[in-house]
DNA sequence: TCTGGGGTCCTAGGACCC
DNA sequence: TCTGGGGTCCTAGGACCC
């Protein structure tokens, strides 16, 4: 049969947290230990639900009162990240005593290559991958589920066919059954579009969708999914990228208001906050920035954007302040009630060379801008806008006000 | 699930060129 | 001048992920 695996040509092995918010919780509290927890309460709907409180039917996402009603004993807390971010890294780290070639997929996921590890274990596969799973369980106190296969994307399939705690190795004699049982919407990179367009052509399962042929695979779907056909039928595609996060192709800010506003002076305010949040988090990274694109999204999901393009890339938004209240006009309708704003930044270049031309071209622009805006950066100092970040964390609704925000303070 | 925030990649189609 | 073929670059928008 063509789905048969004779051999291991690569060993992938993907580990994936149980519920990993509400289980660190739960490691680091021992009194939350079989109960029901959910986390997000900061944002009023559940990131993670502890598999306790999922037998209430909470499921993530939930509105909290929702949650309290169908599970009045839930713990409902607030989200940690550095927490998580602990509990993430030292998950990595012991996979990382097994082999180097890790790559952290997100917070709570990582793929690992495992091939050629038999041999200086004396171990199966299968041994290795309960090995690591034992020693994560133990040390952190927390449940996490392994799949091990000869892709990523069977990998990631194995993972999620048994949780919590699951242990699933996907190999030649029973690559065909558990792509049976996998309904197509469970499939890696297969969303809720593929699947129903799938649908009219009876695909209902993985097998379904890997027995099609290439031909209609190639004639009927684009690229991303005719590799990840190629994947679910064994053939690698998908290659480990242990680089870690480097770069970025755009940073993103945005919010949505509760409830919805039409206050343009409110709407540029916020818009202020979230282009000098995605400037911020851009110098980290000593990027210059090359195109911004403000957003305006309203209450239909529609979104409503202006690109500016520079021809001089640049580090701080208030260079170009003009340009942005420009574009914010333009995006502006009068009268139309917008849900949420933000900004995306991008065309970012390294900024090495170019930093002594623009300091030599304004110095003294450039000095106090660096006096400036380390104070800013460290939140010592409030610019008028920052004013709805205060009502926001107090949880007051805003009210539309007037406020100067920072853009006009920098001229 | 009447829908939060932050990402990535792909494709169709327009603009522009020879 | 109404008209071919082919290339590149760019953008908007779709789809998906955690």
């Amino acid at each position: 049969m063509m789905l048969q695996i004779y051999f291991w040509p690569n060993v992938i092995l993907h580990l994936d947290g149980d519920a990993f918010f509400s289980s660190v919780f739960q490691a680091v509290n021992p009194n939350l230990k079989g109960k029901p927890v959910v986390t997000g309460s900061e944002r009023g709907l559940a990131t993670a639900v502890s598999y306790e409180a999922r037998k209430y039917g909470v499921k993530r996402g939930m509105l909290t009162w929702q949650i309290k009603k169908i599970c009045p004993q839930c713990v409902i807390l607030e989200s940690d990240y550095e927490l998580y971010s602990l509990f993430s890294h030292k998950m990595f780290g012991i996979l990382r005593t097994f082999t180097p070639t890790v790559e952290e997929y997100s917070v709570d996921e990582a793929f690992a290559d495992i091939k050629g590890l038999r041999r200086p274990l004396s171990m199966s596969y299968l041994e290795i991958a309960q090995a690591i799973k034992n020693k994560v369980e133990s040390s952190l106190g927390i449940s996490i589920s392994v799949g091990v296969s000869i892709t990523k994307s069977l990998a990631k399939l194995a993972s999620s066919h048994q949780k919590p705690s699951g242990l699933t190795v996907i190999d030649g004699r029973n690559i065909e059954e558990l792509l049976a049982q996998t309904k197509i919407q469970d499939v890696w990179g297969i969303g809720p579009n593929t699947t129903a367009y799938l649908e009219k052509f009876n695909v209902k399962t993985a097998l379904d969708f890997v027995l099609k042929s290439e031909n209609f695979i190639q004639s009927n779907l684009s690229k991303p999914f005719y590799e990840i056909w190629k994947e679910l039928r064994g053939e690698k595609i998908y290659e480990l990228d242990t680089r870690g996060k480097q770069s970025y192709k755009g940073i993103t800010r945005s919010q949505t208001f509760t409830p919805s506003t039409n206050s343009k002076d409110l709407l540029w305010a916020r818009l202020s906050i979230h282009i000098e949040e995605a400037f911020t988090q851009a110098r980290k990274f000593h990027y210059l920035v090359g195109k911004i694109s403000p957003f305006l999204k309203t209450q239909n999901f529609e979104y409503h954007t202006s690109e500016i393009k520079l021809k001089e890339k640049v580090a701080y938004p208030y260079l170009i302040r003009k340009k942005l209240r420009e574009a914010f006009d333009l995006i502006y309708k009068k009268g139309v009630v917008y849900r949420s704003t933000g900004c995306t930044i991008s065309g970012f270049q390294e900024d090495n060379l170019s930093q002594m031309t623009l300091f030599d071209k304004d110095q003294k622009l450039e000095e106090k801008i660096k006096k400036i805006y380390p104070l800013f950066e460290k939140k010592k100092i409030d610019f008028g806008s920052m004013l709805f970040d205060k009502q926001r964390s107090e949880k007051i609704k805003h009210k539309p006000r007037l406020n100067l925000p920072i853009l006009e303070l920098m001229q």
